[in-house]
DNA sequence: AACGGGTGAATGAGGACA
DNA sequence: TGTCCTCATTCACCCGTT
């Protein structure tokens, strides 16, 4: 029934994007959208039955109290309809789904292949059975997937850091204090750039010696 | 970057998949279902009192047991009665039943046919004695086949990790290089800092990292 | 205060082997 | 078949920058 409906469409849905070499997920999304029949997948009734469940997770959540003016909005997750406490990436989001788009907005898509039609139900209780729909969600609401740091990036504000720190010890009287600091601050850096290159910024590293 | 490989490989990957022979058990199990008498099940009132369900996605929850011993909530298996640890494929269920799903639960039913009324009481001890009663039941509490990962999203997985690694060690044979004429480079700074620890070396280091 | 990032215990899937 | 192990993922919490 509905399995093997469904089973055919993503592999219809699949076999038509690996023709198309885009690498930008956003294509592949908004074809993956056109793709899809808002078909009723046949979990929506568990899903929609835990709203107890929803309840008593709203209940137990610490509501960030504090002497009870908490004015907060109570706001509540774009994706998955959780406490949320502000935005992320752009959007209201709880704190799981921040994470969860961060570590999986920039991931190959294919690679999280929905089991369904590609429309699961995305709440609290679900979340975590279908990464694909959920980041689909994700870009639904408009995530800023861009807005996630590159390792590039992340290594450069280190560096940055580190530098301000360097100049500070630097500013100071260059007596042997200063120098102990500053071996150690050398040190440090030492260690993060070899711990950088085993990552993917590596091609810059690979440039300069390139050159 | 090695990005571009993965989309190769992956592409490679889902242009091979064949569409796919869906197995729908729910069917087969649907008629079974119909066949055998609406029966008395002895857990059931386990699995309606599981309001511990709700404890299910308490990963999400402030972990309310704090001050108490974290005891497990000495959870026992929906199928076996068995103690359990947590949740296997969407219910309660000890380690051997959930083995006993992973192998069992695509199977072609029929093959699994009772010998008697598929009426058997599954305990811990009578478990073994029939395969096709333990599945039912299995069905019974709402184990989810569709959790059990395919063949397919298996090579996946597989793939993915393979290329991570190789991944890895080409980033690493890379380093070796750039590695070796960094810490060239790192060493001649150091002599040169420590040769006028009063001058302003610090934008070169800026600089170089910019390249 | 908001909103980036990082971490680590817990969870739940598969696999090996007796 | 059942036990025990490995491993990827999740998310509550915390830190740092602006």
């Amino acid at each position: 029934m509905t399995t093997m409906t469904n089973t055919i469409l993503n592999n219809e849905y699949w076999n038509n994007i690996s023709v198309n070499q885009s690498f930008d997920f956003d294509d592949l999304f908004s074809s993956a959208f056109n793709f899809v029949l808002p078909m009723k997948n046949e979990n929506t009734e568990i899903l929609l039955l835990s709203s107890e469940n929803d309840h008593k997770y709203s209940q137990t959540l610490p509501t960030n109290n504090t002497t009870e003016e908490s004015q907060q909005p109570s706001l509540i997750c774009g994706v998955c309809g959780a406490p949320a406490f502000g935005y992320n990436f752009d959007q209201i989001t709880c704190e799981s789904c921040k994470a969860f788009f961060r570590r999986n907005a920039l991931r190959y898509m294919p690679d999280l292949k929905c089991r369904y039609s590609s429309s699961c139900i995305i709440n609290v209780n679900t979340r975590r059975q279908c990464t694909y729909c959920r980041l689909k969600k994700c870009f639904d609401i408009k995530m800023r997937k861009d807005w996630i740091r590159t390792e590039e990036e992340k290594q450069l504000r280190q560096l940055i850091k580190l530098t301000k720190e360097q100049k500070k010890i630097n500013d100071l009287s260059n007596d042997q204090q200063s120098l102990i600091n500053f071996s150690q601050v050398l040190r440090k850096k030492k260690r993060l750039i070899i711990k950088s290159t085993n990552q993917e910024f590596v091609p810059k590293l690979v440039n300069i010696n390139n050159h």
